[in-house]
DNA sequence: TTTCACATACGTACTTATACGTATTTTTGA
DNA sequence: TCAAAAATACGTATAAGTACGTATGTGAAA
């Protein structure tokens, strides 16, 4: 029997870290060891200055430091350890910025207790863990690289803002003089692009993306 | 010693269930029997059919039954249970619809273990619990009934929420248990009064007005 | 050089949203 | 307790968006 794996966990809901800790901890195979709990990435980046950590479970939304910065210095000043993402936040665009940044599991928050430790051995050796959410088809098409961080072309783009400010096929077809096929033909792409599947959440995305700028009241 | 507390949980999250029955199970003073854990309200509901509950501890956010129609209708079919609502859910406008309809605590996802079971205690009890998000204060001013700022009814602000999320009129109106020419009407009545001539214009009055939050990347 | 992504353009069938009118029930405030 | 506001519900006609196929010119990269 090989030494235990030293995991960390982060996350800001308390009970929800119990929870993990208690999966870990209850593994018949004794895989694990929990080095700690944080509930921000602050906390853990600093305990990384003292102690080591094999493979680290943490959720994106945090207050204090949250996910994206936190696997992003990880990454930059601690490369050896593993990140498993353990999240609600099931949007594509925040799982491909995260496996650009290395992390081996993306893992929504319904996964179930064998996923999650099996994402845990696989980040241990440093392989790739797929699931629903994250398959291997659309972990190659993100390697692949997109060039643009939306995944948009740049007149996809445009259109992509003057549609989530509120103007329809015809009035961006004048705006721009385009014929409203055209406009129409560009929206369908985007849509297909973006798994938008209405424009509500394509204003979302086109906010998340700094194609739209919120300003505050 | 008294009877323990039935506590029912509700929640998508494997992990975070697990957690929580932890916290109850391992209370020093056995002042709770966990009678059951649910992934989503429809199964929680199906079981009310059959056996009682005290209190259920319940995330809004959820497949299949969200949060907002499970408690309406344990409220209108199962008066006797008492509803705590664990969530990250922190807008202002969702914790009032929570505590118009009637739950005795609005716990976000940070709290601590002392907290979740001081609200279940005091929802055994039928008293209002409060904490950092659900003052007295802004108990008050809930049940004397302020005017929303956005000039949107409460159940405007909740439908407006969903459409802004990418819902369609047939999915809102099974999401929240009402005819689709209802919610077809409220789409009407919310586009009058917000001024919007679309649905883009209407997100972005959304996060404008905290009626949606994004989720900063 | 030739393939490939991009931008352009049209048609057509289908779905969804919008904007009227009307009316009943429920909740709440004076 | 009574009137007003809010929430509920239906019908119907028009406007708009969505999703499919197809096609062409252009410019850049392999």
């Amino acid at each position: 029997m090989s030494k235990p794996i030293e995991v960390a966990i982060v996350d800001d809901h308390t009970v929800l870290r119990e929870g993990l800790r208690k999966l870990f901890v209850e593994d018949q195979k004794k895989r694990f060891e929990v080095i700690g709990d944080f509930g921000n990435g602050s906390d853990f980046l600093d305990y990384l200055k003292k102690k080591s950590c094999a493979v680290v479970v943490m959720d994106i939304h945090m207050p204090i430091r949250g996910g994206e910065s936190t696997v992003e210095l990880i990454h930059k000043k601690f490369p050896d350890v593993s990140v498993v993402i353990l999240t609600m936040n099931t949007r594509n665009y925040m799982m491909e910025f995260m496996v650009k940044l290395g992390v081996y599991a993306y893992l929504p928050k319904e996964s179930g207790s064998e996923e999650i430790k099996n994402a845990v051995l696989s980040a241990r050796d440093k392989k790739m863990f797929f699931n629903r959410l994250l398959t291997a088809e659309k972990y190659k098409l993100i390697k692949n690289g997109r060039k643009e961080p939306s995944g948009l072309t740049l007149r996809e783009q445009f259109i992509t803002s003057l549609v989530a400010s509120g103007l329809n096929t015809v009035e961006i077809a004048e705006k721009i003089n385009l014929s409203p096929a055209t406009v129409s033909k560009h929206r369908e792409n985007i849509m297909k692009k973006t798994q938008c599947s209405n424009i509500a959440e394509l204003v979302t995305f086109a906010y998340q993306h700094q194609i739209l700028e919120l300003t505050p009241r």
